[in-house]
RNA sequence: GCGGGUAUGGCGGAAUUGGCAGACGCGCUAGACUUAGGAUCUAGUGUCCCAGACGUGCAGGUUCAACUCCUGUUACCCGCACCA
């Protein structure tokens, strides 16, 4: 087409004037809600990742409207936050100003790419008259207890001189910058977001959010039932409580450990250990998160001297201090198993405390009437040559490792010197490793008894060949065998001695379940009932409760920046915090040219006086505003709600524009967000729910996240990279259309997928091919005949491909239909008029263009065909015949065969028949429509 | 370590319920039309020892039939990461 970009002015014209995409204008349509996220308008203008997603939705909102939805479909900006401010304090201008700038030019982006945005309901989060409804919900959580001041250990960025919510410095790096995150005491705004926890999650179940995206906020949440158990401290008059999910295992509780920074540590620590203690205090409090939390680190920790008395036995257990519990989570406290939990085994190990083991793993079947025994299993190591000693029973038992019954009073270790002696004679061996018993149950053929044993598995190392002669029963007939690892994974196959071996060379905590011992009365249960049991005993005896803790915290709502919502909060020394009063609200950011942040970390906001500076609205005294502004996330917490009534000024949104779009049906928007903005925009919402604002608790319905658009070079598109594909250049040198078709051609929605110029060049060449196919047109009425059964076909799979994000096939099918339409020597008006209404959705610009010229009235305002499922089916269709699996010939059937028909021809074809020759035809499977599987013998 | 995802030609990727693997496009090869081709058209294009056999990361299993279901395993990607 000439001159395509004149061409796609023309009709983003045209839709512009006619307010073609102005939604909620007609009564009577059944409303949609489609979504994508608004973006924060960079400097760096819009990404072909926009495009690919804003494409995505665009289509699925043009097909809908033709199909006589009310659609709406709306954008806006995301535009606080440090980037624009960073921008601005650079270049001296108002951020205010960067992001009008920045606006335009997204906005101008968007409109060369005709997205049909409903341009009516556009805001910024910026916009005093959005703002002053952020700020006005902030004043509902405060009247609602759920936001409040509180001095906390923060994340702090010594380069944007701000705290960081612990989202914002995952991994110990300010996410911004990318600057080693420090930690402080400052004083914060908070929301109750850890009430919602429970509602976050049962919620959940009110959506119909992609799994992923569901698990991602499973996993966010961090749910964990547990107990809260009680420790006295010996000899004090204090005690402290510990979280632990494991309750079942307090009876091998040998050690208890601190955060460094609970409360009690210097308190219990006694006179001999406090320099230490002290010491490693201040180690600990230098350390930021990135090295405390430092991969395969070392543990590390100091005994304070003093001890706690384990309630269920009165055993008194050191109290060390360690790094590797965390004051954030729990009580800051725990009680340390070592031989269930890795982490407490990997510190008794260091520490040299001991190991009780309360849990036994089993293998084999229980029985009644069974015969308890101890016994061992044996793995002998000789690292000259790197092999196992094994006997080979042959077909009496296959190979296992030496085994055996302990004898009375005999431990494990010297049994099993004695029997690898009496077996193989080897006697010069050495004990590596000794590891937890398990509790295995057999049934003996030659005593015709059931046997429960309990094993100890033993690792020696072979010295030297030194031997005695073997001391072996008549009824012993085996070969001794050395053998290497692979040998045993293949040829041992005993369960016991399988799981002995596996135990022996990765020695570590056995933290699966089993049957509990040496723990009074728990002893015989599993983990489960151990768990209810213990719980109950804990109750009785007043020292724990059953408790359910969550990872995720309160949500920290304060920035010590400019460019956010100012917190309309005024600290009076009379009254305290005040609130604002609503009618004054918004509550403007000042128009000053300075607003570098303080060096002590205060807002810039607490350099203007004139704006710090005002009355009490309780008392009318002098008072002072609150100078932290709110996170990025505030903004963008609720924006979908204001799309629903943009221009209210009585309410943020009314409950009638609510009630009639109901809800937000399909939310898109990037992986990376579906965890934190998600949680916190339903956090949100169901705030606003509990007190009556919204009409649903749960106010996004699907939401469904997609891949990146990655450079050529397969990697994520960064400057520094240098494969930025920037979208301009495409639009100008290809057409919108084209990069639209591309971007939905490229692979699957929901996966990255990398940029193809050569793909997006055979794109260009089907959208000039459509073009083509006007030649074809004839004079004749209605569809053509011949194309009937595809066409009706194409529609169908359309509509369901587009509803499952399936972009790249609506695409594949158009070709598909396109090379139909190639193979005939002509094609009626009415069919190119459809083909270009299907592909209207994705390239809306050529289609309309092509339409037109063919003396249509504009496809926008015209209807979405409606398929006839009879006319789907094709009368004949060709279908494979198998012969045992593989195709030997094809067959032509006709819809109305019937299976003896189909079986008649299948057998009738020469192929088929040459290969069942001289074969028995056991059976014939004839699927209707799809296939014929002939099996023969 | 935990959780999730992915693996199919030279490349991007199809295969909705187990039913002809490789749709569609790119690239490539040959030809046609052309002064020309980054235009268009025609034919071809998984591999091989090519009447056939083998092929969806690898090893097994279920089935008349497996990319699809089951068991085990490897590699890569993403998220979380001492969460008791």
């Amino acid at each position: 087409m000439e001159n395509i970009n004149k061409v796609e002015k023309k009709w983003q014209d045209y839709w512009d004037e006619h307010q073609t995409f102005q939604c909620g204008k007609e009564k009577g349509k059944q409303p949609y809600y489609i979504l994508v996220e608004f973006p924060y308008p960079s400097g760096s203008g819009l990404h072909v990742g926009h495009v690919r997603s804003y494409t995505a939705q665009d289509a699925i909102a043009r097909m809908m409207r033709l199909q006589g939805y009310d659609v709406l479909y709306p954008m806006g900006w995301d535009a606080f936050g440090a980037p624009a401010e960073q921008y601005a304090i650079k270049n001296h201008i108002h951020p205010k100003e960067a992001v009008k700038e920045n606006i335009q030019t997204f906005k101008g982006q968007m409109k060369s790419l005709g997205f049909s945005f409903d341009w009516s309901r556009e805001f910024s989060t910026t916009d005093p008259e959005y703002y002053k409804w952020t700020q006005w919900q902030f004043l509902q959580f405060y009247k609602h207890g759920m936001a409040y001041k509180d001095k906390i250990p923060v994340n702090w960025c010594p380069t944007c001189k701000s705290v960081l919510s612990n989202e914002d410095a995952a991994g110990g790096v300010c996410e911004r910058c990318g600057s080693v995150v420090e930690q402080r005491e400052k004083s914060q705004w908070m929301l109750r977001m850890s009430d919602y926890a429970e509602d976050l999650l049962t919620g959940l179940s009110d959506t119909n959010f992609a799994d992923r995206v569901k698990l991602g906020q499973i996993n966010w949440i961090g749910k964990s039932v547990g107990a809260h158990v009680t420790f006295q401290i010996d000899g004090h008059d204090k005690n402290f409580t510990v979280f632990t999910t494991r309750c079942d295992t307090l009876f091998g509780a040998t050690y208890c450990v601190l955060a460094p920074e609970h409360q009690y540590v210097l308190e219990i620590t006694t006179p001999e250990h406090m320099d230490e203690v002290k010491a490693y205090i201040q180690e600990c409090a230098k350390k930021n998160e990135m090295e405390r939390t430092e991969l395969n680190k070392d543990k590390t920790g100091v005994f304070t001297g003093a001890y706690a008395i384990n309630p269920v036995n009165g055993d008194k257990i050191p109290i060390y201090i360690s790094d590797y519990v965390l004051a954030s989570y729990g009580t800051g406290a725990i009680m340390a198993v070592p031989a269930h939990d890795d982490r407490d085994y990997e510190f008794a190990k260091k520490f040299h405390i001991p190991i009780i083991q309360v849990l036994e793993e089993e293998t084999g079947t229980p029985h009644e009437n069974e015969k308890e025994k101890q016994s061992i299993v044996a793995v002998v190591h000789d690292p000259k040559k790197d092999q196992y000693l094994t006997i080979n029973w042959k077909d009496k038992g296959g190979r296992l490792f030496v085994g055996g019954t302990r004898k009375n009073q005999e431990d494990a270790v010297a049994c099993a010197k004695r029997e690898i002696q009496e077996e193989t004679g080897y006697t010069d061996i050495e004990l590596v490793c000794e590891d937890f018993t398990i509790r295995h149950h057999y049934y003996a053929y030659n005593k015709d008894q059931y046997f429960a044993i309990e094993a100890t598995p033993l690792l020696f190392e072979l010295k030297s060949d030194k031997k005695v002669s073997q001391k072996l029963d008549p009824d012993e007939d085996f070969e001794v065998e050395w053998v290497d690892r692979s040998t045993i994974e293949k040829e041992v196959k005993d369960e016991l001695h399988k799981k002995s071996f596996e135990y022996v060379l990765n020695p570590g905590a056995m933290t699966g379940d089993g049957t509990h011992v040496n723990s009074e009365f728990l002893n015989g249960l599993h983990k489960e009932d151990a768990i209810n049991t213990m719980i109950g005993w804990l109750e009785d005896h007043e020292c724990g409760k059953q408790q359910v803790n969550y990872k995720m915290r309160d949500w920290i709502f304060s920035r010590q920046r400019f460019w956010g919502e100012p917190i309309p909060m005024i600290h009076c020394p009379k009254c305290g915090w005040v609130p604002m009063k609503e009618e004054d609200l918004p509550l403007l950011l000042p128009d000053v040219a300075e607003y570098e942040p303080t060096e002590d970390g205060e807002s810039p906001l607490a350099n203007i006086e004139d704006w710090v500076n005002c009355k009490c609205p309780k008392c009318g005294g002098d008072a002072k505003r609150e100078t932290d502004t709110m996170p990025n996330w505030a903004g963008s917490s609720w924006y979908f709600l204001r799309f629903m009534d943009p221009h209210n000024t009585k309410e943020f949104a009314s409950m009638d524009a609510m009630k009639y779009w109901n809800r937000v049906d399909w939310y898109n928007g990037g992986m990376e967000h579906t965890a934190r903005h998600l949680l916190y925009a339903r956090f949100w919402v169901q705030f606003l729910y509990n007190i009556g604002l919204v009409p649903h608790k749960e106010m996004i319905w699907t939401r469904v996240s997609h891949g990146m658009v990655l450079g050529s070079d397969n990697q994520k598109m960064s400057k520094s990279k240098g494969n930025v594909i920037n979208p301009d250049d495409i639009v100008k040198e290809y057409g919108a259309d084209t990069l639209r078709t591309y971007e939905m051609f490229m692979g699957d929605y929901q996966m990255d997928a990398p940029w193809s110029t050569d793909s997006l060049r055979g794109c260009k060449r089907f959208l000039d091919k459509v073009e083509r196919l006007k030649d074809k047109i004839n004079d004749q009425e209605g569809y053509s005949e011949k194309l009937e059964p595809i066409q009706n076909k194409t529609i169908k799979k359309i509509e369901y491909d587009m509803m499952h994000m399936g972009y790249n096939t609506v695409i594949s099918s158009l070709m598909i239909l396109a090379n139909a339409y190639d193979d005939m020597e002509s094609i009626t008006k009415e069919d190119y008029h459809l083909f270009l209404t299907l592909l209207n959705p994705i390239a809306p610009h050529i289609t309309e263009e092509l339409n037109e010229q063919i003396g249509y009235s504009p496809i926008c305002e015209g209807e979405w065909p409606i398929y006839d499922e009879e006319k789907t089916v094709e009368n004949t269709k060709e279908i494979a015949v198998q012969v045992n699996g593989k195709v030997r010939a094809t067959i032509e059937i006709s819809i109305d065969d019937d299976e003896d028909m189909i079986r008649e021809k299948a057998l009738s074809c020469l192929n088929v028949m040459k290969h069942i020759e001289g074969h028995e035809v056991v059976k014939v499977i004839v699927i209707k429509g799809k296939i014929v599987n002939i099996v023969i013998r």
